[in-house]
RNA sequence: GCCGAAGUGGUGGAAUUGGUAGACACGCUGGACUCAAAAUCCAGUGCCUUCAAAAGCGUGCGGGUUCGAUUCCCGCCUUCGGUACCA
């Protein structure tokens, strides 16, 4: 019989699920190794066949390593808390829970078809209270822990509130927010709201004024993604930034381990340098200046404080603090015009922005200590107030932002850098000579900066300091779909963690998911469950990270009740060894766990200081958008559909681009991909109110019931996501139904590098097809299995062994997509001269089995092979087969190969020089004089006229 | 704007350390088999000039280093990901 995997591929499901063949014990007899990819967010939709890239990529890992020795972990789960679920509530009253259910249902069947060899015993939810039971946990010591510096690590707050009690807080190394200092008296003075607000200056999980993207239209809090251009991407209803008190988390206090401990991992280095530029680290000088008529300081910071002479005004953030203080009368409209302006502005367009920036001034002015000058103060949105001190010294000559307000407001500008020396520099580098700047004129730019560190410290205005552009994480949600707080407050407001007997503290069930109308979470509805009179609950709940930062310590342990994870378990597993996953989540997910997994670290709860060895990220899988052009500025209810080559002529705005269902376009994704009028019936089938439209093509125009002979209206085609808004998805299920799983795996793979991002093509997934049906028929004649048992060949072994180190060495650098070409090529191999031997064709079946577990499953059993095929030992190459006995030389002129000479394996490259320059028919080329002639041993030969 | 990545035939891609550009597939063309089609098998297929032989050009664009550059360096262009509340 033919290969058919309707019927071999659910056998072999059914057979391993039944014998737990994927089951992993914690057995530490064994070398432990554990594969692991980004958990997915079970979404409505299902996979598409851009989801399994990364995990079929781990499979083959994980199989690979099984076959290797090794006990190998690999798990999965859901991130199941998130705004889709919330949103599709709001909209349809289905409850989060029920319709993530759901959705999770799907994913597991779609998984599942794909023979994947997860331990499901270990799946983790996020959004279970058995797993949020532990990231309740885990907030509630970041809550009770800060970071003292001393230590180099997390310590308890209990033993700094001994410290205050013992000498107050003078003597405190620590990463906080507090700025004032006070005595062990004065501590004790303090009321117990009082003390507790310097605490939370120090905890790292600590509650702080952050900024939300509240729209008022729709009475709601909107995420980034919601929002687009300013507007709310649902209906276009202005959105303004407004302060709320939130939980925060001080991942800043880590910045520096997490910087120095990414030389440890074996991680890309694209990955590791974002990571880098998102922490920015930065020396410089922190500066207190006076200011004119007032009792206080303005700290900024500067990484250029050798240009203070040059620093004409200073720029604080609109939301800073001292605004308000530092405003005159005469300025306040125009400094309250500013600030309305700025609140309609995101905070990425705020740093987008290098030309045109806005400001106000204040009517304040700071002292320059080293020449007594008025420096004006002013606001600008260029100044964001959780960058640094949330205030800068503007230096115009020296920074492009700084010129270009200069500029606008008609500030002075001073040069006082000259970079005539360094025809090179740009304004970025720390290049050239100061001048205009009294005792540092002359000076080069590192040596001033040095000097001024030293002055400033000696004039007591200022430190050296390091700054990090990485910035506390917002922690809170005013939303249902996510972990609540374990946190209550008493009447006087003071927060504190519930215990350990009192966790979880359960999501409550809840009918109406919309948000009140002050914008609080959906929770705040909840009266009876927020207070009972001597408490209240913290009505937010946590973001989508909190989940995710350390998920992967639960797999280790995933059903223990009374830890997140035994001892044993985490000692035994340790880290992930092999993280696959998008590049989307190269600094947010990434970022969050390891400072989790440092935290547990330093409580001694983890063995390792990072929990990700070695990472790859996958590309995405894109699909085909192929849309049609709508004229915009038609009659109301007569619609004209333009064919694209038509509308090239035409101004591009004067046409709407409407997605069409790529199932009903002749030529799909390629330069001639068009409507028939086949297609256009369809079209307008699925999109009635576009029945009575107009087509114009370029053999005439009429609607669909009358359209010209040979009709057709070309689409755009263009490359992007696949998603169910464009009507592009591609279910892996259809494939796996068509071509069997092991087929849609090795295509997935084949398509080309996984780091790479690539559009999904249907039609090339016959050629795996057909490979996979070669690679049976080696044994099956007829369909009958007809295998030899005779000493294979020389050539047969070569054969196979080629194969075995081509895969085993792509398998080890992870090229995945070459892996797949070398079965290939092997197979062909074999089928040229009809090898059908028992001992190659068990071999290659091994050698195969972590691509294609299936079929080699059934090989394996027909070859006669003990037990699973996934549990033999993966082939190792013997080089002896490998041996050749002559070299084939392409013979170059000058760079370009000219011809091909054979000669033993081995010949010194003298010789080989001798042989060449004998050589008939190189003449032609060889009419100037030689130069030199060029023998890299084994590899080419190169002529130089 | 900033940070990161990618760009090679009609298409996906290969070339592992600076050494034969286009492996392996898809598609296309021609042929075999067939009443016919599908499936399968065989041959060809970077572009251009050409009956052919043969030559020239060719890895996003413009420069550079080198005997030799898809690979290294400088400057651009385009597309994609992230940009702190999508996941």
């Amino acid at each position: 019989m033919d290969y058919n995997h309707r019927e071999i591929e659910p056998k072999w499901r059914e057979q391993w699920a039944s014998s737990g063949l994927y089951k992993v014990t914690n057995d530490v007899s064994k070398p432990k190794y554990y594969v692991l990819d980004m958990f997915p967010y079970p979404s409505g939709a299902g996979l598409h066949v851009g989801h399994p890239l990364g995990y079929i990529a781990s499979d083959i890992v994980a199989r690979y390593k099984t076959q290797k020795g090794f006990n190998v972990l690999h798990p999965m789960g859901y991130d199941a808390f998130g705004l889709p679920a919330e949103q599709y509530a709001i909209s349809t009253g289905v409850h989060p829970a029920v319709s993530t259910n759901e959705n999770i249902q799907r994913y597991r069947s779609q998984l599942d078809n794909l023979g994947f060899n997860y331990d499901w015993s270990r799946e983790v939810r996020t959004c279970d209270p058995s797993y949020y039971k532990w990231t309740q946990w885990i907030f509630i010591q970041l809550f009770e822990h800060y970071y003292d510096t001393e230590f180099d690590k997390a310590v308890l707050v209990e033993a700094l509130i001994e410290k205050f009690n013992a000498e107050g807080n003078v003597n405190i190394q620590a990463v906080t927010s507090q700025t004032e200092f006070f005595t062990a008296d004065q501590w004790h003075e303090k009321d117990e709201v009082e003390k507790a607000e310097i605490l939370m200056n120090y905890r790292l999980a600590y509650r702080k004024i952050g900024y939300v993207n509240w729209c008022e239209a729709l009475g709601t809090v909107l995420a980034n993604d919601e929002v687009k251009d300013g507007v709310s991407e649902r209906g276009g209803h202005p959105v303004e930034r407004r302060p709320m008190m939130q939980w925060s988390l001080r991942i800043t206090a880590y910045a520096e381990r997490l910087l120095s401990n990414l030389d440890t991992l074996d991680w890309p280095d694209a990955l590791k340098a974002m990571q880098q530029n998102w922490i920015g680290r930065s020396e410089g000088a922190q500066m207190f200046f006076d200011i004119d008529g007032h009792d206080i300081q303005l700290e900024i910071f500067t990484t250029r404080p050798d240009t203070i002479f040059g620093a004409t005004y200073m720029v604080i953030a609109p939301e800073h603090d001292l605004v308000e203080l530092l405003t005159t009368p005469g300025q306040k409209t125009e400094i309250e015009a500013c600030i309305t302006y700025v609140k309609n502005k995101s905070e990425r367009e705020r740093m987008a922005e290098v030309k045109e920036m806005n400001g106000a001034f204040t009517g304040a002015y700071a002292i320059n200590p080293f020449n007594q000058e008025r420096i004006p103060i002013w606001i600008g949105d260029y100044v964001l107030k959780d960058y640094g001190t949330g205030a800068i010294m503007a230096v115009p000559s020296d920074d492009e932002r700084d010129m270009n307000f200069a500029k606008k407001y008609q500030l002075p500008i001073i040069d006082v850098v000259d970079k005539s020396k360094y025809p090179g520099a740009t304004l970025h580098d720390k290049l050239g000579i100061i001048i205009n700047s009294d005792f540092l004129n002359g000076m080069e730019v590192p040596e001033a900066i040095q000097l001024m560190f030293e002055k400033i410290e000696a004039m007591g205005i200022g430190k050296k300091r390091v700054n990090y552009k990485l910035r506390d994480a917002n922690f809170s949600r005013q939303r249902y779909w996510g972990e609540p707080f374990p946190i209550k407050y008493d009447e006087k407001g003071i927060p504190s963690a519930l215990g350990l007997d009192e966790l979880p503290l359960e999501l409550p069930d809840l009918d109406d998911f919309k948000p009140t109308a002050d914008g609080k979470s959906p929770l705040s509805r909840l009266t009876s469950w927020v207070s009972d009179g001597t408490f209240e609950r913290e009505t937010d709940t946590m973001p989508g990270f909190a989940g995710s930062s350390w998920y992967f310590l639960r797999y280790m342990d995933a059903g223990n009740e009374e830890e997140f994870a035994s001892a044993q378990a985490v000692d035994y597993w340790k880290e992930v060894d092999f993280y696959i996953g998008g590049a989307e989540h190269a600094v947010g997910h990434l970022m969050y766990s390891r400072f989790w997994h440092k935290f547990l670290y330093d409580k001694g709860l983890v063995p390792t200081e990072e929990p990700f060895k070695k990472l790859v990220n996958q590309g995405m899988i894109q699909g085909v958008i192929e849309s049609i052009y709508l004229l915009k500025s038609g009659e109301a209810n007569q619609h004209h559909f333009y064919s694209e080559e038509l509308t090239e002529s035409m101004p591009e705005a004067e046409f709407a681009k409407i997605p069409v269902h790529v199932d009903y376009v002749a030529k799909y994704g390629s330069p001639d991909s068009h409507l028939n009028p086949q297609g256009i019936a369809s079209f307008c089938e699925w999109r009635p109110e576009y029945k009575d439209a107009i087509f114009h093509g370029s053999a005439g125009s009429g609607t669909v019931a009358q359209l010209p002979q040979d009709f057709k209206l070309m689409t755009k085609s263009e490359v992007g996501k696949m998603s169910k808004r464009y009507f592009n998805v591609v279910n892996p299920d259809d494939m796996v139904d068509r071509y069997g799983a092991d087929c849609f795996r090795m295509y997935e793979m084949f398509l080309g590098p996984i780091e790479q991002s690539k559009p999904w093509d249907t039609k090339g997934i016959d050629g795996v097809s057909k490979f996979i049906r070669k690679f049976w028929n080696l044994i099956h004649f007829e369909g009958v299995l007809k295998i030899s048992d005779e000493k294979p060949t020389a050539e047969e072994y070569k054969i196979l062994h080629t194969a075995i180190k081509k895969v085993s060495d792509d398998i080890e650098r992870f090229s995945l997509n070459t892996t797949i070409s070398n079965f290939m090529v092997c197979v062909n191999e074999l089928k040229r001269i009809n090898c059908n031997k028992r001992e190659i064709i068990h071999e290659l079946v091994k050698l195969m089995a972590p691509f294609a577990p299936f079929i080699t499953e059934e090989l394996h059993a027909r070859l006669g092979g003990e037990g699973s095929v996934h549990k033999t030992q993966y082939p190792v190459v013997n080089e002896a087969y490998l041996v050749e006995d002559s070299v084939v030389y392409p013979v170059c002129i000058n760079g370009k190969k000219r011809d091909e000479l054979t000669v033993p394996n081995g010949m010194p490259p003298a010789e080989v020089e001798k042989l060449v320059l004998g050589m008939d028919g190189l003449e032609k080329w060889l009419d100037k004089p030689i130069k030199k002639v060029i023998v890299v041993p084994g590899r080419m030969i190169n002529i130089v006229v």
